[in-house]
DNA sequence: CTGATACTGTAGCATTTGCTTAAGTGTTGA
DNA sequence: TCAACACTTAAGCAAATGCTACAGTATCAG
């Protein structure tokens, strides 16, 4: 069975949709992280946190470095920056959707409006 | 077992994290669209597409109404603007974390070459 | 009236996801 | 040296996801 390989909008937006890996996120936009100061706050286990962690990476979100015991965590701004651009891209033509409708109206208007 | 009630930014990224769906509202950027017209060039049969307009709806990504037998649907911009705040105030933060070390490696630089 | 159109709804099934428990490995401080 | 620490890895399992197939129900055009 052939399977579709997921591509980076996928993984990002796969990866932030969980409220326990966007709060990962949330907390390491103030600054890097140990996998343990990550955990600290969330209800599962370490070895959760551990697989959440990996997602995360995949998804180009957060890059990290093991210095001898202690990982470190930090942001990985690429992915962001690509749905960041996706959804802006996006406004662009829903907003230009919406100048036509204004515009259709302001004609209509016009029209019964003399 | 308590289940966790999703929120709806949960919601929204998850429905965007399908490619189908992205496809689906890049569609309705452009328009409001028939559930056959957002089908016709997605590699699934009706049913599918129907099941994922579900999903997007209930993210509150898009909305339709029925008249006659057509089903028009249409975008639903306030689950994409939450996404995009979400993204906006997080870019908030990075960016500060980044003038904090501008402001550290500006600071160092003046230390060792005043 | 009749056939085509445009969905609608459900059952079933293979995968994927989000955990837990349990058993490691490599570091470090006393 | 050795116990505590900071992960790491794998097995296992319940629930969610992403389909398909199939059997409907309205609506419209001729």
């Amino acid at each position: 069975m052939l399977q579709y390989q997921p591509k980076p909008l996928d993984l990002a937006f796969q990866a932030l949709s969980d409220p326990g890996r966007r709060a990962m996120v949330e907390r390491l936009c103030l600054g890097p992280a140990s996998v343990s100061e990550l955990a600290k706050p969330l209800p599962m286990t370490l070895s959760a946190v551990v697989q959440h962690l990996k997602v995360l990476e995949e998804a180009g979100l957060v890059k990290s470095q093991k210095l001898g015991r202690v990982r470190t965590c930090s942001l990985e701004l690429k992915a962001m920056t690509e749905v960041e651009g996706w959804i802006a891209e996006r406004k662009r033509f829903w907003e230009q959707q919406y100048d036509q409708l204004e515009a259709y109206l302001a004609q209509t208007a016009a029209k019964e409006d003399p």
